[in-house]
This record gives structure tokens, sequence and C-alpha cells, in this order.
DNA sequence: CTCTTGACGAAAC
DNA sequence: TGTTTCGCCAAGA
């Protein structure tokens, strides 16, 4: 069951092209459980770094890790991939 | 099994 | 615009 959500997760994060984003939101309504963004971001977080996990951000396309560090990193992969993000961590 | 911890989200201030 | 509050969920201790 959670197990089947884990993997259907992996799966769409996989599948964001570059230079596109996703919300943890809508990633866990892709993967049947509507509620479960909370849950999608705790399982990137743990076991996402195989994957293009930066291209998942917080509702209306802001970063929400607040963690200076990995925020940098997650802001600069974005950058990287032609996407603008602005002072407050907006997807511009 | 209970309690806590977030890279969440919507609503209320 | 920046907090705070609360409901939700997977993981860990």
């Amino acid at each position: 069951m959670t197990q089947d959500f884990k993997q259907q997760v992996i799966q769409i994060v996989t599948s964001i092209p570059s230079g596109e984003w996703i919300s943890y939101g809508d990633v866990a309504v892709l993967a049947g459980r509507p509620r479960a963004a909370r849950a999608v971001s705790s399982i990137l977080k743990r076991e996402g770094d195989a994957l293009p996990w930066h291209r998942v951000v917080a509702k209306g396309g802001r970063i929400s890790i607040k963690e200076p560090e990995l925020r940098r990193i997650q802001i600069q992969k974005l950058e990287s991939e032609g996407l603008v993000i602005s002072r407050s961590g907006a997807i511009m």
C-alpha cells in the first residue's frame, strides 16, 4: 500500500521533463493520494537523491525548503534548467 | 502502539 | 506579505 504510493511518486518524479516543475500536492494526486502532499516531500527528502527531486516544489511554484544549503541547491538546479526564481523563492 | 517530525496546503489573522 | 493553526501522511524513535 504505502509501498505502492512510494513507487508511484518515484515514477512520477522521474518523468518530469527538464525545465518543468510540479507541486508536491499534484504529485500526490497523480500518485492516488490527494491529501498526501506532505508524504511526498517526506519521501523525496529521504530517498529522492537519485531522482530530479528539485523539480518538485510547493504549490504555486515556490521553493519551500527552509534549510539554506539545500534550498540554494534546488534553486541552482532549477536555474540551470532555464527557470527563473525570484528573491522570495517563487518561480517566475 | 504512541509521539514526533517535516522539502505540504488551505485558511485565518 | 509574513505568521500561525490545523488537518493530513509516511517514517522514525
